[in-house]
DNA sequence: TGTGTGCGCATTTTT
DNA sequence: TGCGCACACA
């Protein structure tokens, strides 16, 4: 058999060979991007297609990079002419290289979310359009809801006054946007959709190129990107598409799920194939996920099958008293599983929302467990980077947002009377008042900029020189390296001139080519400058300890795997959210569980499904029962099942939101306090008992029964073993009964705090 | 010009 | 409850 196929099984080859176009619906853990590889692979080694016949288009940077990496290693060459992009990064290219026809500068900007936000709110002011009425946020969301529908200011529907208001201020973006050079990421799509449109022949070209087109996640493509697939058919070409509808989680950034069904009859689609067998969770997991999604009404459907044998541990579920317990609970049995051996790695923490981080990176820091949290900023979002980048947006030429940023970033005492006086000088631009300006300050800075476009402009010096210059001449390393607190911004300004030197070296052939796609040799600037906009730099987990847990929301772990996952936060107006509960479409719903699926469906071989009775929300006490998830998993794949049936609340305590204050208050009333603290027993027993499935055999008795007598002599001042961190000494011990926290000082391991029911310390004598 | 205070707000997010 | 943002002050 053919090498290609071996490492296949029989659906995934029935797909990569489908002669015309195919749907593929990949289920997760099915082998998506081994199909989407293999069927490159196979068109290239059959000489079906030239590597430049052939167009794949992802959603995000790192797909892009690793299905290039991946068909190249296969073919054990480079496949050089092949395209592999995102949706933004292709019609990016197809702009640059046909700026004229698209009606667009040559060296347009691509504005990111920020900067775009920035430009509205410049915007506003210049129009004397208050922020209050009309904020730039909602205006900016305004803006692109209406492009990603393919809408232009003219074409707007205006029914009534608020949407005529926006369409106003849409139509005064559009037209400041043209004037200045300036495009967002709808724009790019939307400008490349019309050039597609507009110009039969370019049409006919790229369709007569890309003979084969393949798109990857297909159940989140957007309006926009599907015409714009759809400009690329002359009815010849073979589109394959991968994608799972099950694993829609992004209907509210304007994906719509229904194109997987309509992609069939409009994209000639011969065969679905469905890849069902997964080859990463055992058949506990996917059978409480099956389960789960076929609840779903609306899915083309499909059912999950283990590859592996046998039905790996069962699904568990961890019902903690409170939300801070629950945290507590994950970090134990995460330190219970690091003692045992395994690799932080491959455990990772889920959450609906970023604010649940908050309580177990606590009790992960307590529990002494290095962890990674994903989510926060970028490289290319950071301050610091973001001010580098407004001089070289200078450098590269006029741009007044980017002069509002600069100019006085560091402070060179030119403050907002300055700019007002710039202002009334009645230029065009601030800019061209700036570079005309008399006043010191300013020509001074003026000078700088002058001087920074001589560099760029010279024969010998490159875009890495040009950066360096950036971070050095306009002071903003000096700045920062002047004030201890803010060593790792200066850090971050020299990983930028390293950066625009790195990028110098890997596209020096394309920017001295020239005219195809890239740009030549003083565009080196532009170049980045895009790249900066489209490729934002990988997130940037805090701590860079090698070996960490890992903490992301449901979505950014879509595509992810994990040897263990919890899953936290399963109550009722968390996961489920509860604005999802509260829209009263069910397809808001359907979503959620499409989320709670991709959730549970990243775990190999354990998933803890976690919750806690209640927790602070919105600045109050909520008490939720259960996710409905949960009830929706069969009985018979969970541990513990009876751990959901204890009804804990009548009704009447039951308060979605906290801003119902009596039932908040009534929690902490003496009578609940009492319940709380039988529920902490039971509860220590249960966990206790997980703790066990991880190592501590037979620990469930003992916690119910030990506690009392442990607490007892951890006092202030008692010297204990801990078994991890040797012997310390106790120094604080806080509340009472089981859920008594204790802080005790080591020797090495400083001084670490515990829940005392659950601390693995014995007294030293 | 950086810091402090107070207010309002509170899913999910890639390009 | 806790954060980010807008504005007031030394």
């Amino acid at each position: 058999m053919d090498p290609l196929f071996s490492s296949l099984n029989p659906r995934q080859r029935d797909a990569v060979a489908t002669p015309g176009g195919a749907l593929v619906l990949a289920g997760a853990g099915t082998g998506k991007t081994r199909v989407l590889v293999g069927r490159i692979a196979w068109l290239l080694k059959n000489q079906l297609a030239e590597p430049r016949n052939i167009l794949a288009v992802t959603f995000t940077n790192k797909a892009a990079r690793e299905m290039r990496q991946r068909v190249e290693s296969m073919l054990n060459r480079p496949a050089g002419g092949l395209l592999v992009g995102t949706f933004h990064g292709v019609c990016h290219k197809m702009l640059r290289v046909h700026h004229q026809a698209a009606n667009l500068p040559r060296d347009f900007q691509i504005l990111d979310s920020q900067d775009q936000l920035n430009f509205i709110r410049r915007l506003l002011r210049e129009n004397h359009i208050s922020e209050e009425l009309f904020p730039a946020a909602e205006a900016r969301g305004y803006i692109n809801a209406a492009k990603e529908s393919g809408l232009r200011a003219a074409a707007v529907p205006v029914d009534g006054a608020r949407a005529r208001q926006m369409a106003e201020i849409y139509a005064l973006y559009e037209a400041a946007a043209r004037r200045e050079g300036r495009t967002d990421f709808a724009e790019l799509l939307l400008a490349a959709t019309e050039l597609l449109r507009a110009d039969q022949n370019l049409r006919q070209h790229y369709a007569a190129r890309f003979r084969h087109i393949l798109a990857d996640e297909f159940q989140d493509t957007n309006r926009l990107q599907y015409d714009w697939l759809k400009l690329l058919d002359s009815g010849e070409n073979r589109f394959f598409a991968v994608g799972d509808d099950d694993q829609s989680i992004y209907a509210f950034r304007g994906a719509e799920p229904g194109v997987m069904r309509r992609f069939c009859e409009d994209f000639r689609a011969e065969k679905i194939v469905r890849l069902e067998r997964n080859y990463r969770s055992t058949a506990n997991i996917l059978a409480a996920a099956n389960q789960l999604i076929a609840r779903n009404a609306s899915r083309l459907g499909k059912t999950l099958v283990p590859a592996a044998e046998g039905d790996g541990a069962r699904v568990m579920i961890l019902r903690a008293p409170r939300a801070d317990d629950e945290a507590a609970a994950i970090a134990e049995v995460i330190r219970q599983k690091r003692a045992d051996g395994a690799n932080l790695n491959g455990v990772a923490a889920l959450y609906r929302m970023n604010a649940q981080s908050r309580l177990l990176e606590r009790k992960l820091t307590e529990a002494g467990i290095p962890y990674r949290i994903y989510g926060g900023l970028r490289f290319f979002e950071r301050m610091e980077v973001k001010n580098a980048l407004a001089y070289l947006r200078l450098a590269a030429g006029d741009d007044d947002d980017a002069l509002l940023r600069a100019i006085n970033t560091p402070p060179r005492g030119i403050g907002a009377r300055a700019m007002e006086d710039l202002r009334a000088k009645k230029f065009p631009t601030l800019c061209a008042a700036a570079w005309a300006s008399d006043a010191p300050k300013i020509a001074k800075f003026a000078a700088l900029i002058r001087e920074l476009r001589q560099i760029r402009e010279s024969e010998s010096a490159g875009l890495g020189e040009l950066a360096r210059a950036v971070v050095e001449k306009s002071g903003l390393l000096e700045h920062l390296e002047s004030r201890p607190k803010e060593r790792d911004r200066a850090d971050n300004l020299r990983e930028f001139a390293a950066a625009a030197a790195e990028f110098e070296r890997e596209h020096s052939d394309d920017l001295e080519g020239g005219a195809t796609g890239g740009a030549a040799g003083a565009d080196a600037a532009l170049a980045f400058l895009a790249n900066a906009s489209l490729e934002a730099g990988d997130e940037r987990p805090e701590g860079g300890a090698a070996e960490a847990a890992n903490l992301m929301t449901a979505h950014s772990a879509k595509g992810l795997e994990f040897d263990a996952v919890f899953v936290a936060g399963l109550e009722e107006g968390v996961f489920p959210h509860s604005r999802s509960l509260d829209s009263g479409a069910p397809g808001d719903l359907e979503e959620e569980r499409r989320l709670m699926y991709v959730a549970m469906t990243r775990a190999r071989r354990e998933l803890f499904l976690c919750l806690a009775d209640e927790r602070q929300l919105y600045g109050g006490v909520s008490r939720n029962p259960p996710s409905r998830f949960l009830d929706e998993i069969p009985k018979e794949r969970l541990e513990n099942p009876e751990a959901l049936r204890r009804p804990r609340w009548t009704p009447e305590s039951f308060s979605r939101r906290a801003d119902s204050g009596a039932d908040a208050r009534a929690s902490t009333g003496a009578g609940a306090g009492a319940v709380r603290r039988g529920q902490n027993l039971e509860w220590e027993a249960q966990l206790a008992k997980h703790s066990g499935a991880a190592g501590a055999a037979g620990a469930a008795q003992a916690s119910g029964g030990g506690t009392g007598n442990q607490l007892a002599g951890l006092r202030p001042g008692r010297v204990v073993v801990h078994a991890k961190y040797g012997r310390g000494v106790v120094t604080e011990r806080a509340g009472t009964g089981a859920s008594a926290e204790i802080k005790v000082a080591f020797k090495t391991a400083g001084i670490r705090a515990f829940k005392a029911a659950l601390a693995k310390l014995e007294p030293a004598d």
